[in-house]
DNA sequence: ACCACCTGTATGGTTTTTCTGACACATGAA
DNA sequence: TTCATGTGTCAGAAAAACCATACAGGTGGT
């Protein structure tokens, strides 16, 4: 079964994207993945506020981490942007509001939808 | 020539949907074009508070209103859901995001994208 | 005049988001 | 040990979003 997108889970991806720090945050992960202190570097952002941004990608489920071991024993954190595909129209926001809860759901697992 | 959309139209566009009112708001404009003071009363909402959110959602193209005088003369203001679509993958934010300006663009008109 | 509708806006407060500057902990190399 | 790299998190300030309560104007009907 195809997953059917849910109103909150609509609601999680295009709140994590609206905000130009974390749109060129999945920008730049689109093809090449990158650990945190590098893409702040690149980004030019700090390294907390940065991964502020990526938790909230992550709980859309925009974009996956992954804690690697590098040759020389150091943890570093991977993220990579997931192949998400989400086609917003009208119709699909009056199909998934008509079960729309206003309080959130307990802590869901991060999931993008096609 | 079919409107390349812009990273700020995007950001207009998500930022528009990241809210459960806004959400429903479109949904209930979806089918059926409606008028503020019903369309208030139909989703239990106060007048100023949609009206607000109809600003936005406006702003970002995603619905219009047009000002109509009904036969007993009241003004009225009618909004429907235009006919977006837009599919968002990390292709498409990689490709917008490449010109991102961080100051925001002089009012700018009202367009939605395809 | 009053009431019942419609429209818009502004004020002020609450809540949420955003962001910086510390801090703590780990590893390997000089 | 000290330095340079990586990780994560916390506290509090600043900014933005959100929302209710007013208020002001219009029309037509009783």
């Amino acid at each position: 079964m195809e997953d059917p997108i849910t109103a909150n889970d609509l609601l999680k991806i295009v709140g994590a994207l609206a905000n130009p720090h974390r749109l060129r945050i999945v920008a730049a992960l689109a093809g090449r993945r990158n650990y945190v202190s590098q893409l702040a570097r690149d980004l030019n952002i700090s390294r907390p506020l940065l991964h502020l941004h990526l938790q909230k990608l992550e709980g859309a489920g925009l974009v996956r981490g992954t804690l690697e071991l590098s040759e020389d024993g150091k943890a570093m954190k991977y993220f990579e942007a997931t192949p998400f595909s989400i086609r917003i129209t009208p119709e699909l926001i009056a199909l998934v509001a008509e079960n729309l809860t206003f309080d959130e759901p307990p802590p869901e697992s991060t999931e993008a939808a096609q």
